[in-house]
DNA sequence: ATTATCTATAGATCTATAGATAATGC
DNA sequence: ATTATCTATAGATCTATAGATAATGC
């Protein structure tokens, strides 16, 4: 039907913007290339203009939802140091608040793809790798002189991933609730100490 | 091709015990009803007299997944306490060792289902919700006395469950046991404080 | 005679491709 | 003329069903 070469990369960019929501709420193997197009605003005929195949999609999606979800948790691309430092109560607040738990296309997607990407290519366990590298050294820099040293990073990184995971998959919303408050306040706790 | 109700019993049995693996290894969605039956060494026409759809077989599977993993990492079925109660040093040992990490097909259920349990359906999410009941009263019990109070059980748990997803999906043999290690000695001296 | 499993197949869905369509951009 | 998207479809796969087959168990 016609379009300019702007519109193309917006709609290239929208496609993949799609796509990372979309994996985030539901996983890598649930996603349909005709599904997609459709919420993209597209016929599915059209897509592989865009992309060589499904899963080199999929592979730039994770890496999409990776980024984006990053920088909007105060850790910049790629293990590069967000401006925007937060501190680490603040991280652990909105990292562990409701809202993301109740957000999983626009939350962390650490959290959000942690088993998928497992069950993955190599390529999408390389880009998820470089991304938690970047939130433990964010960790580290920010848990600067707590006593546990070494560990905390890790502890701290897996409690919140294990609290988010766990508040959704859990069907009681008050014990759902006590994830993220105990492990909020548990995390708080080791990183004064 | 003519089989006995005990056979059919064992061959039911079977299926079940086959599906909970492979849903742990692969995933929910990944599972096909006729590959499902061909490692069972069944035929898929044979399906439908064993479980009125797929879905109704992924509840079962679910169920099974958790009992068998439940009762393997010293926590019993369904919330009550095990018999042969292990102590905190060992269930922490054992949940955050290589060996549970790279088979996640014998392992913890709720560790190799979360993602996909919370994009499930209520009578999945209902079932993981009991078992995650029933390792937190374990935990409960196993961290009397120490410092964190109320907090501790569920930052242990979440600990445990994030640090073997993130252990999992990693792509770095090194990162992956520092996960693995330094979680396992976070939470030890948590539970020492 | 009953029934657990097998063979065959219908209907739906999904990835990928081929050719048509209609605006862009030289 | 080029090209971004659309329409139509091929080929594969998946859930579920129907009828055939061959032991079981009264």
């Amino acid at each position: 039907m016609g379009t300019s070469q702007a519109d193309k990369v917006a709609n290239h960019e929208r496609i993949i913007d799609t796509a990372a929501t979309m994996i985030r709420r539901d996983g890598l193997t649930s996603l349909s290339v005709s599904n997609l197009m459709q919420r993209a605003g597209l016929t599915h005929g059209g897509f592989y203009r865009h992309f060589a195949s499904r899963d080199a999609l999929i592979t730039q999606a994770v890496d999409g939802a990776l980024d984006r979800s990053a920088s909007s948790y105060g850790i910049a691309k790629r293990g590069i140091p967000s401006k925007t430092s937060r501190s680490l109560g603040e991280i652990i607040e909105k990292y562990l608040s409701p809202t993301h738990r109740d957000d999983p296309g626009t939350g962390c997607a650490i959290a959000a793809l942690a088993t998928d990407v497992a069950r993955g290519t190599e390529d999408t366990r390389t880009a998820y790798t470089q991304h938690v590298r970047g939130y433990l050294g964010r960790l580290s820099a920010a848990l600067e002189g707590s006593d546990g040293g070494d560990d905390d990073p890790y502890l701290t990184l897996a409690a919140m991933v294990g609290a988010v995971v766990l508040a959704r998959a859990v069907n009681d919303t008050a014990l759902s609730d006590e994830f993220l408050s105990h492990t909020a306040r548990g995390l708080r706790r080791i990183a004064r100490s």
